[in-house]
DNA sequence: TATTGTTATACTCTATAACTATA
DNA sequence: TATAGTTATAGAGTATAACAATA
């Protein structure tokens, strides 16, 4: 019996030809599994929003991190590093050079604490609180954007109910 | 005048020593200004749900876009990679290892697609069938956890409906 | 001994350009 | 000329281990 025969067809990759007909994509696009899923939708709606933050920050040039950062550092001036991460959930290690470059570009300084003199005790210029309002701006028109597009205000604050139940 | 008496202090690094009290850090991370923003709070949300997601798959050894991808695929026998990348939203580049990955672990194959002998068609195997029945089955508990936290249903159908709005 | 900032390192995810074989 | 799959590569983001200075 020759075993070429019964072999089934392959291409010139070497895969197995199929006979079952494609499938129709915008079909397929259409309905996926996964749209009923709570955290596929979760992740589909982090991923637009950061999208959008990130183009509307462009023009300052600063990263969601870098934004979040110099927010942090204009409300509690003097944390240090250790607790600026914290308060980010950032790892302390991952930090150092989100703070170097914002140092590097003249928007934050390290000052060694007098108390503890491992640690610095971090803080915007002049330079970087000026930074910082006009991203307050920025940030908020994206603010008010998200807002309309919910549907107003009671849809957002139900919003920001719901994902703080998911957050724990 | 000299110079060194009027330089303010400083510590080993060479940081300027602060003479700002340290920030108490119990106090900061209570309240930081980013936890008025629903970017902030989605992201938030979004990485406390994979991480529970990822949690829950360890002993399928499946992570967030394996489980697509099967789920993906058993729902559209067929369909070939570059529409399968497209309805998961990710670069067709980028979808080559992870197919490699499903097919050597013996979960999905590639199957030369007779139309189009550039193309293949993407089916999972037997085995790939039974990792998604009981990858499903983890994803209904977890489903069913997520809509609890929500406080029901009707909470859980108005987060998908809103978060719809963002994605837009 | 423990902690702060740091370096080095690794792994995932994502993004782009360029190649090949087909169409 | 354009498309499907592929390779190579580079950039973020994230994780751990280990070290020096300091507590």
């Amino acid at each position: 019996m020759n075993l070429r025969d019964n072999a089934p067809p392959r291409n010139s990759r070497g895969k197995i030809i199929s006979d079952a007909p494609p499938v129709d994509p915008a079909v397929a696009s259409r309905s996926s599994p996964l749209d009923a899923l709570i955290g596929y939708q979760l992740r589909r709606a982090q991923l637009a929003t950061f999208q959008e933050f990130i183009g509307r920050f462009r023009p300052l040039k600063l990263r969601p991190a870098e934004f979040a950062v110099i927010m942090v550092l204009g409300a509690h001036p003097g944390l240090k590093q250790r607790d600026a991460a914290a308060i980010l959930a950032i790892k302390r290690a991952n930090f150092v050079a989100l703070m170097d470059r914002l140092e590097k570009r003249g928007f934050a300084e390290r000052k060694a604490s007098s108390a503890d003199r491992r640690s610095y005790a971090l803080f915007l210029t002049d330079k970087g609180r000026a930074t910082a309002r006009e991203a307050a701006r920025i940030s908020e028109r994206f603010e008010n954007s998200l807002v309309s597009r919910l549907g107003g205000k009671r849809e957002a604050a139900k919003l920001m109910l719901l994902l703080a139940r998911l957050t724990g």
